[in-house]
DNA sequence: TCCGGTTGTAATCGAATGATTACCACAATG
DNA sequence: CATTGTGGTAATCATTCGATTACAACCGGA
């Protein structure tokens, strides 16, 4: 017999869904809770809960820990990709003072920004960057950094010095994030100048997306 | 009584040292193993067999494996700072076709890449730099950060938006360096050449002061 | 209706790990 | 030579965590 209390919450939050859907439903969950703490600081059972499901179940659906990490930067660097992609063929009325280039250059920057909304997106990634000494994960986020580089060079078409500066940016604004330097921000005289220095355009944008205060995350 | 194993072993690599020594010892072998695990990932065990001695004795020394990534991270720091300033003290003469402020900062570009000699400085650096959630790592990593930004506004002289650039380079050559890029360096064309266009300068050095191949760490 | 596949959980297990305890060895000192 | 402080270890404990197992609930179709 099943427990009540279980019954009733499968009631409260809706029925069964399809496999595939608990899938996506878990790799949001997995991207906030790696990005908070890391590989090997996340547990399946916190991702499991922030999922609403049960940690097994977690377990069965991605076979380990390993593959959900695997699963989880894919998914972060195909959301990533694709609002570069999006962000590229935008042809909304532009600036005429600026070059195309230079408007795409910006527009791809912004998106880069946005996904700060998609929760532990950037910080999962840059934890994934870290781990080269691993066996299996480092071989995919080198593949997957390379697939960004492709992108600067080969779709974006940016020189090889255009992308690394490109780049460098990017892991700087990652760096912020994962610091969580907002949460200083307006308190720490020093925090709150540095942190100006580094968004000097997109700063409003940035506090208004980026989750801030007592939050867990 | 002691095993024999014990005592031969203590023959072997000297007599006991002072705990200051050991402090250091410690410290050296904390940042090869939080640089490649991490914080979570890496245990006391590991870092103990490293520096040479028990596991116990490294939870004694520095009461706990928080405060023992704590005094990584400052020394880490302190490290980084002091080789800043010797070269930004650096008077040996320079080229004069360039400015000396151009000059500085090329030395101390120079002395963050010499950095990568001591193994696991800059990962161990850059975890923490991901720990903002954690209340008591988070806190110690945005001062340390802080600190680094004051070095280039303050004491190099940047302007803010120098600085930026400055600190975004460094993060760039953090992540290259965390996803041991080196290691498909020669192997992989894509990956061949994303670091070349990465490094164009210091490449030479990297690949000379950079571990590579099957190197645990 | 019953039956097989799919979605999901409870219970539990074994290994790993940070920390604690109790102890040992050595050296200086009086 | 006793003693006391310091450097160090072996043994072990309590937790935590990923994984496994066994089972339950639901649903569509024959």
């Amino acid at each position: 017999m099943t427990s009540p209390a279980v019954d009733e919450a499968r009631a409260e939050t809706g029925k069964r869904l399809s496999s595939e859907e608990r899938r996506r439903q878990i790799l949001v969950a997995a991207l906030a809770v790696f990005g908070a703490r890391g590989y090997e600081g996340a547990t399946t059972d916190e991702v499991a809960r922030a999922a609403g499901v049960s940690q097994p179940y977690v377990v069965r659906l991605f076979g380990s820990k390993e593959n959900l990490f695997l699963a989880a930067i894919e998914d972060a660097l195909a959301r990533m990709l694709a609002g570069f992609r999006a962000a590229l063929a935008d042809d909304s009325p532009q600036d005429p003072d600026i070059t195309p280039e230079k408007a795409a250059a910006k527009r791809i920057g912004q998106a880069y920004v946005d996904l700060i909304a998609v929760r532990g997106l950037h910080q999962t990634l840059a934890h994934a960057y870290l781990l080269g000494s691993h066996p299996v994960i480092g071989a995919a986020a080198r593949q997957g950094f390379a697939k960004v580089w492709r992108f600067f060079r080969d779709e974006m078409g940016l020189d090889a010095d255009e992308s690394r500066a490109f780049m460098a940016e990017g892991m700087l604004i990652s760096t912020m994030i994962g610091l969580r330097i907002v949460d200083d921000y307006g308190s720490d005289p020093q925090i709150t100048e540095l942190f100006r220095s580094c968004f000097p355009t997109e700063l409003p944008h940035v506090l208004e997306v980026l989750p801030r205060g007592t939050d867990r995350w």
